[in-house]
DNA sequence: TGATGACATGATAATCATTATCAAATGACC
DNA sequence: GGTCATTTGATAATGATTATCATGTCATCA
């Protein structure tokens, strides 16, 4: 799973004149040890200090515009950085309105089916042609609630 | 309209011990007149220039705080405001993904009601309590098609 | 395997949006 | 009209992010 992950990554990175290091293998590591996605600060966290945060937006920002990384910006004016769908997997997201912690959340495929059919009717009178969708789901995580 | 709009405000903000003052009405009418959230920079242009920054960026932070506004994030970095939901109603966002244009679309009731039991469904086995709901649709405008 | 060139790294400086400060102005209430 | 709290606008300060640059590392090829 992990190494099928890396071998993504690596060669989509190879791809566009660009290596794999140590650094950049951290950063996507501590993304798919979690269950949402990041800030920067998390990440320098979450890769013990050993990457500096220099380092830290320097190679997220790289990641992101080699499109292996996607951005997320939330209700606390945080920037977050979770890896992309085409490597994730499509997906929504959950917000604690109290910790602003955030995790992933899939619909079925019944669910995301019908998430679809509004969105496309919702866009009909609009004249836009859809690429994506995000459903952000506000509330307060188990732990808050006590 | 615009002068129930006004006043369900400044009662809001009186509460609050606020007043409604002259640059307050014009960062709230710049938004009623516009099908979307704004930036600081474009509540700058939409106000033509007589509210300087630092009071744009004050008093937008000061309506938010007061309830009257509420802060979106979007997929560009920037930082958009608009009417809080007890004032503009409930509605979701299509994000142009070439010039990043936010406009406001709304599901019909029937929608809105799907779109409700996904979320719960969704929600289900998390352990959130949910309070809130917002779906970000990403497409190409009609102006960025040709 | 050793040389070469391209890319990556980390420390530091620079930038940009946003926030804080403060003296002057305004409005509400008596 | 006087008084006090709130608001205003100019400016300074902050903090997150980005740019710079000398040094280090890796892949490639003779």
């Amino acid at each position: 799973m992990a190494e099928l992950l890396h071998n993504k990554v690596e060669q989509s990175l190879r791809a566009q004149g660009m290596r794999y290091t140590s650094n950049r293998r951290k950063l996507v590591s501590a993304l798919e040890d979690t269950s949402g996605p990041l800030t920067v600060d998390q990440l320098y966290r979450a890769t013990k200090q050993k990457v500096p945060f220099s380092s830290i937006y320097r190679e997220v920002r790289a990641l992101f515009e080699a499109e292996v990384l996607s951005l997320i910006h939330s209700t606390d004016r945080s920037n977050r950085f979770e890896l992309a769908e085409w490597l994730a997997g499509h997906h929504h997201h959950m917000v604690c309105v109290r910790c602003m912690a955030i995790s992933d959340v899939a619909l079925s495929p019944r669910g995301e089916h019908r998430l679809a059919e509004l969105v496309d009717r919702a866009a009909t009178d609009t004249g836009y042609m859809i690429t994506d969708h995000t459903l952000e789901i506000e509330g307060v995580c188990p732990d808050c609630q006590s």
